[in-house]
DNA sequence: AATGAATGAGATTTCATTCAT
DNA sequence: GATGAATGAAATCTCATTCAT
């Protein structure tokens, strides 16, 4: 079945989270799973392969689940888009916190293989951030004078900056709703 | 002479910076350096010993090197005090963008003592952006229904960024002076 | 069907022959003849008990195919009787190039069970020389004066000699019937 | 000490010899030297890398230890000439017994690395045949129709032959000094 | 203070074999 | 007969650390 292969990858990832990639060894993983190492070797290459799918997976999921639909809807304003897509985010960032925390924290672990799948994780995030910002600037709804730089930088920023500061504290929740609303309405403000 | 210890840290942050913490090795360290294994632990008690007390530097750098007198100064405007600081932000990241690096990198790795490290010099820098936002509202230069959380999320949010999208390719520069003036422009802008 | 067994000993030979038996991995068998890995043991015990068996056909092989009736006959002169039986070895060792070869590479390898097994493969073929040696005293064809020993290292080790060094590169032909005539000759004037 | 790695080899080579390079484990090589694991490490990168050099030794010393200069002494026999190369041949075989047992068998065990160690040592001792052969053809002590090709089969092969067969059982001796004059007495009369 | 050979626990990975289906 | 997922013992190799000199 292609559950065990699921199976692996959920306590991979708990291990992970718990004590980074490289505290964590095969032998937690399977014992957590509860089989054998040589089983571990049927659904992955090496602990590196099974790291690599993991970033890969999650690269896919952030395509899939980022809705940019909203920017098209005239009928709402720039404030209620940028709210709906930051909440998006937190939602996708809060729903994958495992993940996300295990990939930030180990992102730029300097091993070409792992560089190479981050290269392509980040293009996949920069694209939708331009996609954004090509939108906003379409409709003039931001000054036409603000680059990307500043808005990849000012945008991405303080969502990762929520992300990172209440991750190493797992539990400590932030409210999505509000947060989402503030940040839009600042955001807004800076850039009008 | 200390210098010898000096030059093992130096060596240590070449390496780290190159592969990250756990792919380096002791023995390319000393190599480096061009000691003997043992000398290396005349001077630290281990290899993680090291990359606590280069953490710690860094944190006591922190501390030393950002000045915010210029809050005091009743003569120049919010933008413009923010926008030195976030230029003396940028200087020290610059000036130590290596080690920067190599900490942001290995920040969150899960390991108990580098964990209480970590805390120590979150909460260094966590007391310089509270001063300034404890400044910034007391002089009314920003609206009271602000508060720390956003403040800090907003405003080291879009340093971190900038710091860590152009870490990865450490060659490529930022007009520091140009994009400290922007980002206190549109803080000011956000946060009025 | 018994052509099951068949099928695994020619997929084997296959594998053996490219990369030596200790290199060769019973999942790479069972690919090459495209069964399950639980087939194979239906059919041998272990790895090894198909070598041996291997080892053990050769052996039978050796005995039915290498004719000694060309001793008898008194019509025919002693280089000739020498090169037809030459010829033969060579034909066999040809015919069973890759099996020969697999043999010859693992032939010492000192593991009790393949020890008894190739023991009693190179009785066979000390037999067989040993016929030849003892049909060539009988009729006058060779002086008494020449010891069994000296007769088997010569004859045998020549043949050998073709067979490995031209083995490692099995497309390189040997003009079999014209080596046989040289063998012979030499063999006969080294030994009259 | 450079005698550290001496050992190591020289306990290599024991257990090369009792069971075989594949049968042969690492572990047992360092329990017979007396030395942890680790140490193996600092003077092999690899096991196999351990068994290279073993090649590589070898080749160098029959490089050093088959002394052709009796060929160039007009002053004695073709047969004693040979008698004499023949005898140095069997003397290196019988110095580094084990040794050569161990190359040969693993002699041609298909692995890149080993196959390109065994042509080169492949390519030395037939440079050491060609010498003679030519010498020989120089001097009109054998007969300009015979070939290399059979030559060094014919010579080579009852040598290797002699070694082969007594191997397997090493204890059985050889009486090397009647064996090298028999051999070189039919060599002259099979080639003259 | 400095050395560097030696250590050995422990990590990853392999692969012949089993057995429930 | 046939399957193939699962096993787990055992192999190779790593590397932070020690300690006699």
């Amino acid at each position: 079945m292609g559950d065990r292969k699921e199976e692996i990858l959920e306590a991979a990832l708990d291990i992970f989270a718990e004590k980074g990639y490289f505290n964590s060894r095969v032998a937690e993983i399977v014992e957590r799973v509860g089989i054998a190492k040589g089983t571990f070797y049927l659904y992955f290459n090496s602990k590196k392969a099974l790291f690599l799918e993991m970033i890969n997976r999650y690269e896919l999921l952030i395509e899939e689940d980022i809705d940019l639909e909203v920017l098209k809807d005239n009928s709402i304003s720039l404030e209620d888009k940028l709210s709906q897509i930051t909440k998006n985010f937190f939602e996708f960032y809060y729903n994958n916190r495992r993940l996300t925390n295990v990939i930030n924290r180990e992102a730029v672990s300097i091993d070409d293989d792992f560089f190479k799948e981050l290269q392509k994780m980040k293009k996949t995030t920069d694209k939708i951030y331009r996609e954004i910002y090509e939108m906003l600037i379409k409709n003039n709804e931001i000054s036409a004078e603000n680059d990307f730089e500043m808005f990849i930088n000012l945008y991405s920023g303080v969502i990762s900056s929520y992300i990172m500061r209440n991750s190493i504290i797992l539990e400590r929740e932030i409210n999505i709703e509000k947060r989402s609303q503030d940040i839009a309405r600042y955001i807004v403000r800076a850039l009008k």
